[in-house]
DNA sequence: TGTACATCAGTGAACGCGCGTTCACTGATGTAC
DNA sequence: TGTACATCAGTGAACGCGCGTTCACTGATGTAC
């Protein structure tokens, strides 16, 4: 690769992160303005569109990446359960590890509802229901290997990651042992699912 | 009430009203200008300030109003459960009413995840901890009246209220047929929950 | 009831500001020979 | 390898626009006597 296209792919590098960066408890994404974002990443407004068609079109590209991000910290979750056991409490800790290691990607996420284009919002809904889908297999997996009754996995996973996703957006701003409690109580409300998707699925 | 009190409280109707109107899947209330509420209320932008500090102190009135709405609206639903004895039908049916008919109240009531000032943000937390804490009440009662072992009530309002205001979120933008089926979800769910909920609860 | 004055909701002009976008440009990097 | 030209990421000036807020004002309503 050129020298030349080295460098544009590093500008457009510090874009994306200075998107990130911006975002806050008091910052949307639809709060920020293009020129804000190539003041945080140190280029002149107008080169801004040497890299992207306007905002939306930035803030599609970080949904893409953040959702990536997502799916690569599912792959490693499972593979920790396979070696402890723990599905509920393995998943819960590793989701809460994203959120604080991608804080800003997750809080992308969170903006699915109301503010942006369709299409954004569109791209995040994709984004998470590819989440759901993959639990849902999961879920589907489990149930085999362990001789269980098979369960309505499509609620189950739906109502899980509805949980997650909440105690997740809570988390964020919280501290430390607020985040513990927070994580304590979502695995219980896990559990209870399960439970309860347990007793449906054993009924006549 | 003097004649130009009242035409007072009827212009601040008009700017919490007009507010509200141009709330929207594309319009976030952080989103919102003074100078398009005023137009939408039909005043000088400079009246605005004879009514409100400015637009978070607008919306704070507007918050405080849609939680009022909703405990209203529990109320409503208490009553048509002690006729009828389907708790969970009936209140996930009550608040899709509220979402129908107060759909923009409920939007704002959606923003609590960022983009506003943390007072607004807080503002939204407590009529959902309100909201949460009245169905712990009745979760209390339910298991009293029949002889069932006592619940972790907490968690169990708590991850009901955050299933339902999920279904809602997403049934605000849905077709008719979408949302009966994402009410018919969020039931399911709930029941998952209390069987779960339920099962804990007897064990040793 | 009538008069003189006080109150105050709503106004219109004006301000300075940050915004998104256009345009013609510069000069380093890349390419063809 | 050296030369002449093409590409194109990044620029700075400029634009028109909607914004929040200030200010001195108007004129209808309210109040005191």
């Amino acid at each position: 690769m050129s020298a030349r296209s080295e460098q544009k792919l590093r500008t457009r590098r510090n874009l994306l992160d200075a998107t990130l960066e911006q975002l806050g408890p008091e910052r949307n994404f639809s709060g920020l303005s293009l020129r804000e974002v190539t003041r945080a990443a140190g280029i002149a407004p107008t080169s801004f569109y040497r890299h992207f068609d306007d905002m939306n079109d930035l803030g599609l590209a970080l949904v893409e990446e953040a959702g990536l991000a997502l799916r690569q910290l599912m792959r490693k979750a499972r593979s920790r359960i396979q070696e402890q056991g723990t599905a509920i409490d393995t998943s819960v800790d590793t989701f809460m590890e994203y959120l604080i290691n991608n804080t800003n990607h997750f809080r992308l996420l969170l903006q699915e509802r109301s503010g942006n284009s369709q299409e954004f919002r569109t791209a995040i809904h994709l984004e998470i229901k590819h989440f759901v889908a993959e639990l849902e297999e999961y879920l589907k997996q489990r149930a085999v290997e362990q001789n269980r009754p098979a369960l309505d996995v499509g609620l189950v996973a739906d109502a899980m990651v509805t949980i997650v996703f909440h105690m997740a957006a809570q988390a964020l701003d919280a501290s430390r042992t607020e985040r513990q409690n927070l994580a304590d109580k979502a695995k219980q409300q896990l559990r209870m699912i399960m439970a309860g998707a347990i007793w449906f699925a054993s009924k006549p």
